[in-house]
DNA sequence: TAGGCCATCTGGTCCT
DNA sequence: AGGACCAGATGGCCTA
């Protein structure tokens, strides 16, 4: 995946010039096959989901207690795993009623799966907002993408709105545009913007990564460069 | 076919 | 006790 690594960083901070292109290496392509192919109405096997996507059959498989040849192995390789580490099937396990418990089980699935849809719709809404191809023969971002993209992009327009405010300073004041520290403008939090690339020479990247996440990106392709 | 991405289940942990 | 959150495991789908 290395379009992905590549995105931190440099490719999505110079978003002014072939940002589509940048993105459109992170979209999949053509029309997203899984998402339309699995569908969004079948109700899970909590069944209390009507807009929930369609079970990984496996897991339907094993949630419903239908399993058979290799599918029965797997289920029972869990079954001694979970064994193992004392979880369900266990011995205090086995005290437990199981109809209450299989209920139980259904009830946080359910809750874990609803829990999971409203995370991919708050990535959608994401999606939604930032400025990559929208057009239907382009995928739509991954997870990862959408989430390494959205920094890049409120990094960019940081460094924008930096900028601006430097040239109005500029503008009223008739100063340059090299501008020591000292006048730049505050940010919205009331603290002096500190943008490691707004001025002067760029900074090598993993000094970018770490200024903003503390630490360099393992994802980003120049925090993992050999020297 | 390998690798990437994803949905789901599951057990553990923390919080209310 | 119940819910939220998290991470690991599993297996399906898709693309290069």
């Amino acid at each position: 995946m290395a379009e992905l690594k590549s995105l931190s960083g440099d490719a999505y901070l110079a978003l002014s010039h072939g940002y589509a292109a940048a993105t459109a290496g992170l979209a999949y392509g053509a029309a997203r096959g899984p998402e339309a192919a699995r569908g969004y109405g079948a109700p899970g096997p909590g069944g209390d989901l009507p807009a929930a996507p369609a079970p990984h059959p496996a897991a339907v498989a094993e949630s419903s207690g239908e399993q058979s040849g290799d599918e029965d192995d797997a289920f029972e390789q869990r079954r001694r795993r979970r064994r193992r580490r004392g979880g369900p099937g266990g011995a205090a396990d086995a005290r437990r009623r199981p109809r209450e418990q299989r209920s139980l089980r259904l009830s946080i699935n359910a809750r874990e799966r609803r829990r999971m849809h409203d995370l991919n719709d708050a990535l959608d809404g994401l999606r939604a907002v930032l400025p990559y191809a929208h057009s239907p023969s382009v995928r739509k971002l991954s997870k990862i993408a959408t989430l390494l993209l959205a920094k890049n992009y409120i990094l960019m327009q940081a460094q924008a709105l930096d900028e601006m405010r430097r040239l109005v300073a500029y503008l009223n004041q008739g100063q340059g545009l090299a501008a020591p520290v000292a006048a730049a403008p505050l940010t919205p939090f009331g603290q002096a913007a500190v943008y490691p690339f707004s001025a002067g020479a760029p900074l090598p990247c993993p000094d970018k990564c770490a200024a903003f996440s503390g630490t360099p990106s393992a994802l980003c392709k120049h925090c993992n460069e050999k020297p």
